[in-house]
DNA sequence: TGCAAAGTTGCAGTGACTGCAAAACTCTCC
DNA sequence: GGAGAGTTTTGCAGTCACTGCAACTTTGCA
């Protein structure tokens, strides 16, 4: 190995991986989701089709380019967070700091993704059904710092209103411009974390009211 | 047609589905989801392939047994609540009579997709991604009891509540028995309504406490 | 009984996905 | 620079979910 830590071959797998990703992504925006295959995927990152699958588990997979890193990522973030933090806070802004990561990444792919998504919006959650590992860390950590045990129900609630949130939040933006995601989603958020039954004002567009 | 306002059609296209439902829970429950295949499934419940696709769009929809009149009859019930009903509180009671319902009429079968679910958690979230236009009805109807526009996040997010609590009720519920799901979807709804940002206290299994 | 509408079936085809074993490549150590 | 171990890529053959179409059967109604 080299000394950067980074060896040729990771390299290379980092490549081929966001390759494919960003194949994905570009092609089904051009002409919709289901009417691109993999093969024509695999072709336009220069590799066969079985190296895809090597890569990801499935089309839908590849299209949300689910970063395999970002579950433990989070997760430290939530037991790293100060120590008066509350369990929902600590949670609240792991989420937002990797979607302002995310989107100051890769906000071109977001673009392209929010174009697939307007036509096909259960592909956003599909996505989030191969992520039952990094949801289950994420609850580990989330009742780790409320105290409560393995079984109980909140932890998994709080996790599963980030991915609502998500899921809401990606909807609405989708819908229009001139709002920032990152923005939509600290909002719905906000709401799950002061309650549902409070219903929230309603702003006009004209801003003034 | 006759009298009772349900033909020999209707009645028959009720039984098949009902036994494509059957056939699929069951043979996913003995030998495991994706050792059963639709072939067999058909052959189960004694129709053709081609048939069993004419009533679920997927072998996962077959599985949950999406009943697609549920939308339409949880939207009548929340339009149609008292008035001083809240948006929240009317979907919240709107979720817990469908439940109800329909574990009355299929407890068994609801026991056996445990069974599944245990194994393969990720199906319960997949079973969700066909019912956007489910969410679509609901979102209308909480959007319309709040005084909210159609764009505006919050009745999106208390039917996507609604998901996730129902998600992570069943997960919950799959653990172990003694608790009913009813009661556990209750629970998490609960939850959402009150806010995120309160831990709930600890209850000791001995339960007095 | 006889016709129209609705439901069922077989068939042929597409495309996602998997396991396997061979080939190509990268790394390390000498 | 080259041998050998470990990793990644690839082709291939196969399975299975799912679709459109066009015949065929069943049901509803006059």
């Amino acid at each position: 190995m080299n000394q950067s830590g980074e060896s040729l071959r990771d390299r290379k797998k980092r490549r081929t991986r966001a390759a494919l990703e960003r194949a994905t992504v570009r092609l089904a925006a051009e002409r919709g989701y289901d009417h691109v295959t993999v093969e024509e995927i695999a072709a336009e990152a220069d590799v066969s089709v079985r190296t895809f699958f090597n890569y990801f588990a499935s089309k839908d997979e590849a299209l949300i380019g689910a970063d395999p890193e970002a579950g433990p990522r989070m997760a430290g973030r939530i037991t790293s967070a100060a120590d008066g933090v509350s369990p929902f806070e600590a949670y609240r802004q792991s989420v937002l700091a990797e979607i302002t990561d995310e989107l100051n990444n890769a906000r071109d792919l977001w673009l392209l993704r929010k174009e697939v998504l307007m036509q096909r919006p259960d592909l956003l959650v599909r996505a989030f059904a191969n992520s039952a590992e990094s949801e289950q860390l994420l609850a580990a950590a989330v009742g780790a710092r409320a105290g409560l045990p393995e079984s109980h129900l909140y932890p998994r609630l709080v996790v599963a209103a980030g991915s609502a949130a998500f899921r809401c939040a990606v909807t609405r933006w989708a819908l229009d411009d001139n709002v920032a995601l990152g923005d939509l989603v600290g909002e719905a958020l906000d709401l799950f974390g002061t309650g549902l039954v409070h219903v929230p004002p309603h702003h006009h567009e004209g801003g003034t009211s």
